[in-house]
RNA sequence: GCCCUCGUAGCUCAAUGGAUAGAGCGCCAGCCUUCUAAGCUGUCGGUUGUGGGUUCGAUCCCCGCCGAGGGCACCA
């Protein structure tokens, strides 16, 4: 946002260099630590270095020349326009803008971009973000939310950054689980169907427990035991081989269910906010991964042993040439010649480069399939995919309750629709107690908002390797560094506004904000948060971290809080100062909500 | 055995080569007759696991050690 600023210095630092004899050195800019005015610096640090080893040292240790440079070049540059003043602090060049011009800047700008401010010139590229790969016919626990809060928020942020973004989701809807469910539906409760998206779906997901210890092999099995259990077994086996044959019976069972644990899924994603555009199914490329075998095998890429007993493998650490182990070797295709989820993953893979044309593919897969997707990236790399460059694993860690691993074939599990109930309920208490003057028809849209917003955030502000156990009280805090304290933030300033517009006052009248008086320290610290928001879309784009703008979130919305506290608005000593800070108010309210937006968070307009 | 991730305040986490390592929770003390107290202000709290190295400068990069978790051909 101080382009214009920076290179203008930037060249008379070069000047100053050239005339000097010191080496050209990159600068490096930062915002300057926040003493109560505003400014941008650059260390000349390295600058010294450089020239102490280029054997031009001024016979000074580093860091005191890097001060006395710092000296000279204050002097050198002189007045710059907007910039009040520059001051030479321990190496450090700092510039202090002048407020009035660049606070009307920053404020004119936003509300000028408005839910566009902090977007991204395009980026010319592609981007495909494959999430929200839960299994179908089982339950959509708080770790496949996880998964999905991660990737529908770095699917925004890509797509506000400047990228054409694509959402895929890949639904694992076969397998021995699915055909596990699929077989105890059709032998003990063909024909029912409770009522209620969720209550079918979670009924599935019993099934599946009940079903799963059906099939073990318990301690001290009686004989009769032991011989049921066994019969079970082969049914399955059984359904499954009628599965493989296109058998229509068992494909019309499948389809049934599928469809009704898909949608519960869409029901959740839309919960979510996200928005999938092409749709994977795990059993639609079962076939084009077995041509793909072949290929692969006819390339010299795998290495088929069937004709000894073995399977189709790539020996990639070989082919790749390297000599340390590091891929690995994998198997391609199972003796008996079924496919592995390597397998369709390739296939995937193609059809996402192929078909969809993508330049740059993000997978949001936990963290323990590392090696897995290393070892697909290196495939696709082999087969000549030049996109494999671009093919990036965002590993997350893994959820986890207090009492250990989730897991769905046993049933122990936290529901993701049992802890929206729960976040919903919590907010209606909140609201209940704080504001009971609520209007009923609107508290159950703003508890739908918070209650999300609570969890969304808690999900977003830990870093994607940091695993997570899951507590409920912490997930659904309402205070602190919470989504539901960003959300307020938002609420204020929108009750500023509405009281504002209320006694009359239009937006129209704030669109070109003066900034006459003497900002406070506190408006001072709001506008800068507001000016980091472009830099950090990039950056959070750039590493794939979603973390980036959860964190700015806060800050922006404990700067408004300050602001609000500290700061009359409608009260303001003038009516200059008024619009101005209305203005202020209003920009910062926008940015909130641009950052929750890439959070996937809505903000309501009362809470 | 090999590979990956991590180790920062009592707890949960930020800071990815720069200025005095920051937040939240918890504890303690203040602030609602004023735009929503889901808030604000203040206090307490640190040998950044450990030993070296690189650098003007290291929580950050490199090496060793200790500790935790995860992964390593016919599961997904």
């Amino acid at each position: 946002m101080f382009d214009v600023e920076q290179k203008a210095i930037q060249a008379r630092i070069s000047a100053f260099c050239q005339q000097n004899d010191i080496p050209e050195t990159e600068l490096k800019w930062s915002p300057i630590p926040f003493s109560g005015e505003w400014g941008i610096s650059v260390s000349f640090f390295q600058m010294a270095s450089n020239e102490a080893k280029a054997g031009k040292s001024k016979g000074l240790p580093v860091p005191q020349r890097a001060s006395q440079m710092a000296e000279q070049v204050k002097d050198y540059i002189g007045a710059i326009p907007t910039i009040s003043h520059i001051e030479a602090v321990k190496g450090y060049l700092n510039l202090y803008f002048s407020t009035p011009e660049f606070a009307a800047r920053v404020i004119g700008t936003v509300l000028d971009g408005g839910s566009r401010f902090g977007a991204g010139a395009s980026k010319g590229e592609r981007v495909m973000v494959e999430y929200a790969q839960p299994n179908t016919h089982h339950s959509f626990h708080i770790g496949h939310a996880r998964n999905t809060i991660l990737g529908e928020s770095l699917a925004r942020i890509v797509e506000f950054a400047g990228f054409e973004t694509l959402r895929a989701s890949y639904p694992g809807d076969i397998g021995l689980g699915v055909i596990t469910v699929v077989w105890a539906y059709n032998k003990f409760y063909k024909g029912q169907e409770p009522a209620g998206v969720h209550e079918r779906g979670q009924w599935l997901a019993n099934i599946y427990v009940e079903a799963t210890r059906l099939l073990e092999k318990k301690d001290n099995e009686s004989p009769a035991e032991t011989a049921l259990r066994e019969g079970y077994e082969a049914e399955r086996r059984e359904m499954y081989q009628r599965w493989d044959a296109g058998d229509p019976e068992v494909r019309q069972l499948w389809l049934t269910t599928r469809e009704w644990s898909l949608e519960e899924l869409r029901d959740i994603l839309g919960m979510l906010g996200a928005k999938i555009d092409v749709w994977f199914f795990e059993s639609e490329v079962d076939e084009p991964s077995k041509a793909i075998v072949q290929e692969l095998i006819d390339r010299d890429i795998a290495t088929d042993e069937r004709a000894s007993g073995g399977a189709v493998i790539v020996k990639i650490d070989e082919k790749l040439g390297l000599t340390k182990e590091k891929y690995r070797t994998n198997v391609l295709l199972r003796s008996d010649g079924t496919t592995l989820y390597l397998t369709k993953d390739l296939a995937l893979a193609r059809e996402k480069f192929e078909v969809y044309h993508i330049d740059r593919s993000i997978y949001v897969v936990d963290v323990r399939q590392s090696l897995h997707l290393q070892q697909t990236f290196a495939i696709l790399k082999l087969w000549g995919f030049k996109q494999s460059e671009k093919c990036y694993h965002l590993a997350y860690g893994y959820v986890s309750l207090p009492e250990g691993a989730m897991s769905a074939r046993r049933g122990r599990v936290v529901l993701f629709k049992e802890v929206y109930d729960e976040a919903k309920n919590r907010v209606l208490a909140v609201i209940e107690e704080k504001n009971p003057g609520m209007p009923a028809e609107e508290r159950a849209g703003v508890a739908h908002k918070v209650g999300l917003g609570a969890l969304t955030y808690s999900m977003l502000c830990v870093d994607n390797n940091k695993d997570i156990v899951f507590e409920l009280d912490d997930a659904l805090s309402f205070d602190g560094r919470t989504g539901p304290y960003i959300q307020n933030a938002y609420v204020r300033a929108n009750s500023i506004l509405k009281k504002y517009r209320n006694e009359g006052g239009s937006d129209a009248e704030l669109a070109n904000p003066l900034f006459a008086h003497t900002l406070s320290m506190h408006e001072i610290e709001l506008i800068e948060q507001i000016t980091r928001f472009p830099a950090l879309v990039q950056q959070a784009a750039n590493e794939y971290r979603p973390m980036v703008i959860a964190m700015y979130a806060y800050d922006l919305a404990n700067a408004f809080h300050s602001f609000y506290h500290a700061v009359p608005v409608l009260q303001a000593e003038s009516e200059a100062m008024k619009k101005a800070r209305l203005s202020l108010v209003l920009a910062a309210k926008q940015v909130v909500a641009n950052a929750l937006d890439l959070l996937g968070i809505t903000a309501p307009e009362v809470m």
